[in-house]
DNA sequence: CCGACTGTAAACCGATCGGTTTCCTCTGTC
DNA sequence: GACAGAGGAAACCGATCGGTTTACAGTCGG
């Protein structure tokens, strides 16, 4: 049976592509950019011919495996765009989902940063495509900050990022194990930016 | 005439060993472990052969150039052991080091995090070195909260391990400038922990 | 049943890398 | 000056990797 469809006579479940970036996705980001594309392939269940015609290069692979990523990351870690309650609850909520995924096993800190650190060049199509990822993230953080009052809305913002990113970083080198830690920072910044609610 | 000499008829200015451990710290640090071995020795000015019979492979050579640059860094970036001013002054001085560091133009974050990040292997024996180092740091922190009196000593060392780890990484990959953030930020965290002196 | 097409498996290619070895030159010693 | 040792330059080796190509199996429209 080809890899990739379901059941005899039902379409392809994924496609290729779409096997190809996922694969991607986790083995880049367990092992980072080093990992062979033979592995990629083998994982994928995709010849690497198919590969090749799908995707220009390795690194092709990996920009758009990062891209294909974002949306489900964003949507799990910030909330929805209305959600009920104010600004620091929703603030809040990024590091409640930074712990849950810091507590599960094979955590390795954020992707997109990781990415960033293990390519060292900012030019590197993978690197822009988390620049702009971890940017999105910046701006949620300075929009709540601003809708709340904060005396200096992008300062809350860019303290929040360093936070996340720091907690992030450090649970995923298993520095630290949060439990708790990175709500209570956010939380302790947010209130000496002046927001009580 | 054979590089590391500083003159004719003077010893050797620097060993092969600790050219070797120069060379590797700053390329691992600015190219990441892909190196290649050859790199290495261009730079250092050593031929291979002699590289391999001063360290046991590229990976021992990286571990033993983390080793090698601890005392400069933690020297450079904690204040001596004895300063004047109180443990709030003695925290805060670390996240001006950052700060200034972090300035510099090739500033690529915390070597230890990245060497961590990069090697995504915490058995590696790099990962082992650079583990102890960020530990040294943390118990920094922890002791000086402690004299300082904090309300938890353990949680705001952890909290400014977190902001400094943060701060180096987002100023590494170029996402923030700092300008005060670290300091700030550290400084908000202090004061939330019940430290007023 | 046929030919065009798609995609897999696998051989293949050239380059690179970690590590070893060979050769030779330079140095200091007696 | 003979000689031993250290160390540099560079060839070399086997493995691996990114990327290409060939060969073949399955599928679909006619």
């Amino acid at each position: 049976m080809t890899p990739g469809k379901a059941a005899p006579g039902t379409r392809a479940a994924t496609s290729a592509r779409d096997r190809l970036l996922d694969a991607a996705a986790e083995l880049f980001y367990r092992e980072g950019p080093g990992i062979p594309t033979d592995d990629l392939c083998r994982v994928a269940g995709v010849s690497k011919r198919s590969m090749y015609q799908l995707f220009d290069s390795k690194d092709a692979l990996l920009a758009a495996s990062l891209e294909h990523l974002a949306p489900a990351v964003t949507a799990s870690v910030l909330p929805a765009p209305d959600t009920g309650p104010g600004p620091r609850a929703r603030m809040l909520y990024v590091f409640e989902r930074l712990e849950e995924a810091a507590g599960s096993p094979g955590y390795l800190g954020c992707p997109y940063a990781a990415a960033q650190v293990a390519l060292r060049d900012p030019s590197h199509t993978a690197s822009v495509v988390a620049a702009r990822v971890k940017r999105r993230m910046l701006d949620f953080f300075r929009a709540e900050a601003a809708r709340a009052g904060a005396t200096d809305p992008d300062l809350l913002a860019r303290q929040l990022a360093v936070v996340y990113d720091g907690a992030a970083t450090r649970a995923g080198i298993g520095a630290d194990d949060l439990g708790g830690l990175a709500v209570v920072t956010a939380s302790a910044l947010i209130d000496a930016a002046g927001i009580t609610e």
